[in-house]
DNA sequence: TACTTGACAAAAG
DNA sequence: CCTTTTGCCAAGT
């Protein structure tokens, strides 16, 4: 990839999330070396509105799997396309998290 | 250059 | 289980 800022190297990762799947802040944080960095992470996803392709922010949760950002979407915004891809959610946390969990570093850096 | 701010995470009470 | 505290790092002011 090319020199990508902080920003665009989560941009990247979080385009590569597949459909129906999600991650947590702290796994693309991991991923990009940075693991203390997962703040920035959900930073990053605030500016992904300026980011060209669109970032899936709304397949990025945090560790517990609770949709943290849904109130930055601006309502619902972010559970019913997150139910379009098959991903269940209730009580504001994606259901069967660790099952449907996408870590980066587990899937992509795998050998 | 220094201070403030966070869509987080893990630990402690 | 829920709230509070601490650590973390990059970007904005």
């Amino acid at each position: 990839m090319p020199d990508l800022n902080f920003y665009g190297k989560v941009y990247e990762v979080v385009r590569l999330i597949p459909p129906g799947r999600v991650t947590s802040y702290g796994a693309i944080a991991n991923y990009l070396g940075t693991r203390g960095s997962a703040r920035m992470v959900g930073y990053a996803m605030q500016a992904c509105g300026s980011a060209n392709p669109p970032v899936p922010a709304h397949r990025v949760v945090n560790s517990a799997g609770l949709l943290t950002g849904k109130f930055h979407f601006g309502g619902d915004r972010m559970e019913q396309m997150l139910a379009s891809e098959g991903v269940k959610v209730e009580n504001n946390k994606v259901v069967d998290f660790k099952n449907l969990l996408w870590d980066p570093a587990m899937e992509l850096d795998h050998d």
